[in-house]
DNA sequence: GACGTTGTCCTTTTT
DNA sequence: GGACAACGTC
């Protein structure tokens, strides 16, 4: 016991030792976040002050809550298997799975992902003749999302106007529409869990005599039904220990509320607010560049970092011409960094959009330099994959439409437009799932959909006798998903992840326990015999293979393949770097525009989340900080010319060290640029040449006394007569005359 | 009526 | 660059 609190300083140990009752952690980052958490967690069991079943600890990401885990089972003799440790989704998606029937759910309800989601709006629009111009899915698909994060059903909206009359039209008409597949989205599984919970009060004094401590990381990312969650399962003499750090709330986008910790104070009765300000990660010039940073944003509960650890070095900033030589650059330096013994897995290389990782991918892979991408098109996201899912969740539940229209005709089989109109029509009348409606069909397309019944039949009949490894490779082949990938003359990528499906199944029944050979699961539990069970028990106990490998495809899409241990860079969004450090830290494409995004300007606070997503991004670093940022980039298949980020002018100039002058590259004679090269640390260039009248181009950088720094981006006639549109960043797009206009060049 | 091709649109961040 | 819709062809 000694030893678990004796690398703690006072605040941490403070923290880690706190009566029961509720509390509210701000701690900034690198102050210790993760280690107080978990920390608490095991001191209060090995303290015996309560059981391992007492405990539920909720993050919001997969990857935080494998670190939890990890640590806990490092720090703890015993087993972690009972505690309740997972994201949001995923233990709302646990306690649904053991109270399916309660939730009126069927008991192999199957989880949309967003892409499902967008997918099910569109039938919807297509069923009942609905404009999907006026209705675009994805405004839908947000506006029902945002009602349930608020914990809202389409009868609980307050109608403004015609238009918001049918969106809420549309929602319930989607809620009618999931409930009858069987289907599930992200919100709902929030949602449908409060309700649950709400309603049934038995379930929830259970749950709640059950749940002695509940912790909750990342508290800053709570949306309004997740809190109202945590009150409810806290019960009135709630206990509830929340860390959080304001200034790295960064998920508003998708209904987080910051000012959940303001309120969590008054509603909790929070006598114990502890700050952690000592930052344990970076070194003196990082922090202060994000103290200085963040200090422009204005809604901030206030706390500043600081550090032993000494200034360190300045932070390294580059100006590339284009993204491509940004890449390049990066190349450079991380190899000039390997020689010097740093290594590979301690940088990461950051960006704001996914989209960003292809150029430095490919800048990589050309170099021959190991590197490991997280997020982006995950695995479970891929399409094949999507295909081979589909066929496994029809057969575990025929009701799923959308299972059913996904792959009726994928590889095509025949199956047209008219058929499925038909069977549509026919399935709508009769108030049946498609796939139940075959029967009632007449003539060809009556014939064709038999054959694809049987098909489904054949597969369904051969999951009750294999396992599910065994079983994917079974659909593979008969589907014939593998032929058709294998005759497209790029499907080779894809025939070798659908290949990886199978194993991928494999591994995953294996980690969590289920026995591989045998699909059947046939324990079927009444509520009473579920609160027994599930307070010692594991998932495998009461979820067949499938239900859980399904859950497990659309709740965590195949982020990190198990290579974390293979020394290679890091390459990853902002957002996905939350929670992370590494040695040296490259914040990349740091143009208006991209960082902040252009999106963010038409939300209300939305600068200041990116500002908050920028600090995030800084404080990842340990040793070494480099931001970059190109007067080019090539964006949506175009060439798009753009300025440095607004960021920079919030920085602390004494922190920064500009290194253009430090870099030359070489060009052969066709002008293209053969490799980047190490130069002299020379002299600092002036950096604005004040010239009268000469030719301008497409691309130049350019000051406007009253507009700031801005881009050429286009010329009309004349290069030193005409007019240009400039890009000025956050002070628009202007198009000024040439020979009027008094620019200067940059 | 089904299928392959071309054209058009969008493109932030995640569970 | 990718996903989807509309188009023309078999």
């Amino acid at each position: 016991m000694q030893n678990l609190l004796k690398n703690l300083n006072e605040e941490q140990l403070a923290a880690v030792t706190l009566p029961a009752q509720s509390a509210l952690i701000l701690a900034g980052a690198g102050s210790g976040k993760t280690k107080v958490l978990t920390t608490r967690i095991a001191w209060l069991i090995q303290s015996g002050q309560v059981s391992t079943s007492g405990i539920l600890a909720v993050t919001f990401t997969n990857k935080a809550s494998k670190e939890m885990l990890n640590r806990l089972s490092n720090m703890l003799q015993i087993s972690t298997n009972s505690i309740w440790v997972g994201t949001f989704h995923g233990l709302c998606n646990r306690f649904l799975r053991f109270h399916y029937q309660d939730a009126g759910l069927p008991k192999s309800f199957q989880i949309l992902d967003s892409q499902d989601q967008i997918s099910v709006i569109r039938r919807l629009l297509k069923k009942f003749n609905i404009d999907s111009e006026k209705y675009p899915p994805k405004e839908l698909m947000y506006f029902f999302n945002k009602a349930k994060d608020r914990g809202l059903r389409a009868n609980e909206i307050e109608i403004i106007d015609d238009v918001q009359k049918q969106y809420i039209n549309i929602y319930s008409l989607y809620e009618e529409q999931c409930n009858k597949e069987g289907n599930v989205d992200f919100a709902e599984l929030l949602l449908r869990s409060y309700d649950l919970l709400h309603m049934n009060e038995p379930l929830r004094n259970h749950y709640q005599n059950r749940f002695k401590y509940i912790l909750i990381d990342e508290f800053q990312d709570t949306n309004d039904l997740q809190y109202k969650w945590l009150k409810l399962l806290s019960g009135n003499d709630g206990n509830v220990f929340a860390v959080g750090d304001d200034d790295q709330s960064i998920y508003a986008f998708r209904g987080a509320n910051v000012d959940n910790m303001s309120l969590f104070k008054k509603d909790f009765r929070v006598k114990n607010l502890i700050k952690l300000e000592k930052n344990y990660r970076s070194f003196g010039h990082i922090l202060d560049t994000a103290n200085y940073l963040i200090s422009h944003n204005n809604r901030r509960l206030g706390k500043n970092l600081h550090t032993d650890l000494g200034h360190g070095e300045l932070i390294r900033i580059f100006e590339a011409e284009s993204d491509l030589i940004e890449a390049k650059w990066l190349i450079e330096e991380i190899s000039y960094l390997v020689s010097l013994g740093w290594s590979k897995k301690d940088i990461a290389f950051l960006y704001r959009s996914n989209a960003q990782s292809r150029i430095i991918e490919y800048a990589l892979f050309s170099a021959s330099i190991p590197y490991k991408v997280y997020g982006g098109l995950r695995f479970f996201e891929r399409a094949e994959i999507k295909y081979a899912i589909a066929y496994i969740a029809l057969i575990n539940n025929l009701n799923n439409d959308s299972a059913f229209m996904k792959i009726v005709n994928f590889p095509s089989r025949g199956i047209g437009m008219k058929s499925l109109e038909y069977l549509q029509k026919t399935a709508t009348n009769s108030n049946n799932s498609l796939y139940s409606s075959i029967p009632f069909l007449e003539g060809k397309p009556r014939f064709i959909l038999e054959s694809f019944k049987s098909l489904i039949e054949n597969i369904s009949k051969a999951s009750n006798e294999m396992s599910l490894p065994n079983l994917i490779d079974y659909v593979l082949a008969k589907s014939k998903l593998i032929d058709y990938y294998k005759s497209q003359k790029d499907g080779l990528d894809r025939v070798e992840n659908l290949k990886q499906l199978s194993s991928a199944s494999s591994i995953f029944l294996s980690e969590e326990g289920f026995n591989q050979d045998s699909n059947a699961n046939e324990k079927s539990l009444e509520i009473n015999d579920a609160i027994n069970l599930n307070n010692d028990s594991n998932i495998s106990d009461l979820i067949s293979p499938l239900d859980a490998f399904l859950s497990y495809a659309s709740l965590e899409a195949g982020d990190a393949q198990s290579d974390t241990y293979q020394d290679a860079i890091q390459l990853m969004t902002v957002h996905s770097a939350k929670g992370l450090e590494f040695d040296a830290v490259f914040i990349t494409g740091l143009e208006e525009g991209l960082f902040p995004h252009e999106n963010s300007e038409k939300i209300e606070d939305g600068i200041e989340e990116e500002r908050r997503l920028m600090y995030v991004a800084i404080t990842r670093a340990r040793k070494r900080l480099y931001l970059s940022f190109a007067q080019s980039r090539m964006l949506h298949g175009q060439k798009r010319f753009g300025i440095k980020s607004r960021f920079f002018n919030e920085l602390p100039q004494a922190s920064l060290n500009w290194l253009n002058q430090k870099y030359h590259f070489e060009k052969d004679e066709d002008n293209n640029i053969s490799d980047l090269t190490r130069g002299f640390a020379g002299e600092l260039l002036p950096t604005k040449n004040k010239i009268g009248s000469f030719s301008w181009q497409i691309g130049q950088s350019v000051f406007h006394k009253k507009f700031g720094e801005g881009v050429i981006v286009n010329i009309e006639g004349n290069s030193i007569y005409g007019r240009a549109n400039i890009n000025f960043g956050s002070n628009g797009m202007k198009l000024l005359d040439l020979s009027i206009a008094k620019l200067e060049k940059i």
